[in-house]
RNA sequence: GCCCCCAUCGUCCAGCGGCCUAGGACGCCGGCCUUUCACGCCGGUAACACGGGUUCGAAUCCCGUUGGGGGUACCA
């Protein structure tokens, strides 16, 4: 029989790091076994989904790279099915209509302003196994009867996502391990129904430093934000792909689609684990430097527009392009790259406190490097080459080698100590004229 | 409170009874390279929570303790 999963999430919110992680997962499953992937949106509660949200999630969705074979499904559009079991269960007396106050109320049909409690079996032991936990169990005497129809009816989650499994024909259910309590009572629905139990696998929880549940109050959870902040696609699911998965072979950094050749869901390991952005930003970094040089230009585009910090009109394309090739190993993220170039498409340095205590204040001889350089400039060969040498030069002349030498001509000329190759961005982007002035600037600045 | 789950370097992952004086990666700390930063290279730091068993032998199996987490809604 082919495997088939689903990717089940509620559009209650933006689609969340945990949540991607999860449908990742079922991807990689499908993907690795040839099985099918279906994406279905729990939409039951009517009052806390947000139909535009549906849409942000799809479109993160597919950002991530992780197509499904079937749906989007909507669970709201089968509230006619759902309705159907609660009154099959009801009439066979497998559950029970309460009132408000969860008192049991006589009647074997869904009623208005009721709703429906599914009826606990006493003394029965549920058990299971789990592909990533090993062999799970429940006590039904620990667990209680628990609403399946609301009273403004419409479906609760567990209700409908076990009828959902059951008819589309779910054979692992893979997700949360918050999700791992709710296991028993589906199970016994499922018998109820007299549907076949998917198998389970359930997913080491991400947490954050307090080793807590990530959740979006208080920790940076949207996949949204991560892709406006710069991070690559692929580099965000070969980082999620190693929380609670690691290659056999050590190989970390990968495309997803040699993960697929070597994930099981069966290594998947059952502690929480830390999303570190550290080690994120390293594997971000990875693959943009792997970029092809025109494909970084191409995605880097959006991080170049309205957002950045200079005039629209004053930037120019072929400059960036030079550039490109100087600063691209550099980066962590797409959004890091403006503050590399910013200096080239405004009409003077911006202003770094911190690297003009360092180079001008601090550091020594910066009156000296910039009369220096301002005179050999003047008239010497536009080149890179030329304009390292003619720096060394200066710098030799006061003790300094190039590295102090060239700290107060950078600020200078692009604002900060930290920035792009200097001689060659001089030479290839900028002119003369311009580099004299903002050397004389800043002189007059000391 | 009750139920369930988890427990190897700071972090992620490897280890699935002997190959472990515990391996890789991120981070961190040194060094080299160097026009800043970064990259790259070299080296270093650092862990089997604790206590009992089982076994010739345990990081690996069992029990307990401690610690952590999740669940316990007419949310999903």
């Amino acid at each position: 029989m082919t495997h088939r999963v689903r990717f089940a999430p509620s559009p209650t919110g933006f689609l969340h790091v945990g949540s991607a992680r999860t449908a990742l997962f079922n991807w990689l499953f499908a993907r690795s076994t040839g099985g099918t992937y279906v994406l279905r949106v729990e939409d039951t509660d009517a009052e806390r989904n947000r139909p535009e949200l549906t849409e942000s999630l799809l479109a993160e969705l597919e950002w991530l790279g992780l197509d499904w074979d079937e749906g989007p499904l909507y669970q709201s559009e089968r509230r006619d099915r759902h309705r159907e079991v609660v009154e099959d269960l009801l009439g066979r007396g497998l559950a029970y209509l309460c009132d408000a106050d969860n008192a049991e109320v006589e009647g074997s049909s869904i009623t208005d302003g009721m709703a429906v409690r599914f009826r606990m079996p006493p003394g029965r032991t549920v058990e299971f196994e789990d592909i990533v936990r090993g062999g799970v169990s429940f006590s039904t005497d620990d667990l209680e009867d628990f609403v399946i129809w609301r009273s403004n009816g419409s479906p609760m989650f567990l209700l409908a996502n076990a009828v959902d499994d059951a008819d589309m024909g779910i054979t692992h259910a893979i997700r949360g391990e918050d999700l791992l309590s709710g296991v028993p009572k589906v199970l016994l629905m499922l018998d109820a129904i007299g549907a076949p139990h998917p198998t389970y696998a359930h997913l080491p929880l991400l947490v954050n430093e307090q080793r807590k549940k990530l959740s979006k109050r208080r920790d940076d959870v949207s996949i949204a934000d991560y892709r406006e902040r710069g991070y690559l696609a692929e580099a965000m699911v070969n980082y999620l792909a190693l929380l609670g998965w690691g290659p056999p072979d050590d190989v970390e950094v990968r495309p997803l689609s040699e993960i697929v050749d070597v994930f099981r869901i069966e290594d998947v390991n059952k502690a929480a684990a830390f999303f570190d952005l550290k080690k994120l930003e390293h594997i971000n970094a990875t693959y943009l430097r792997a970029l092809p040089r025109a494909e970084f230009i191409e995605r880097v585009g959006p991080w170049m527009g309205e957002a950045a910090p200079w005039p629209t009109e004053r930037f120019d394309r072929g400059v960036f392009e030079t550039m490109a090739d100087l600063i691209q190993e550099k980066l962590r993220t797409f959004s890091d790259t403006p503050r590399f170039v910013d200096f080239l498409f405004l009409d003077d340095p911006v202003d770094d406190p911190d690297s003009w205590h360092k180079a001008m204040v601090k550091g020594k001889f910066a009156a000296e490097i910039l009369d220096g350089t301002a005179a050999a400039f003047a008239d010497c060969t536009w080149d890179a080459e030329v304009l390292k040498d003619t720096v060394m030069h200066v710098g030799e002349a006061v003790g300094l080698k190039l590295g102090k030498a060239q700290a107060p001509l950078r600020v200078a000329v692009t604002g900060r100590t930290v920035g792009p190759p200097l001689f060659e961005t001089m030479a290839e982007c900028m002119d003369r004229a311009e580099v004299l002035r903002r050397i004389a600037r800043a002189r007059a600045r000391l």
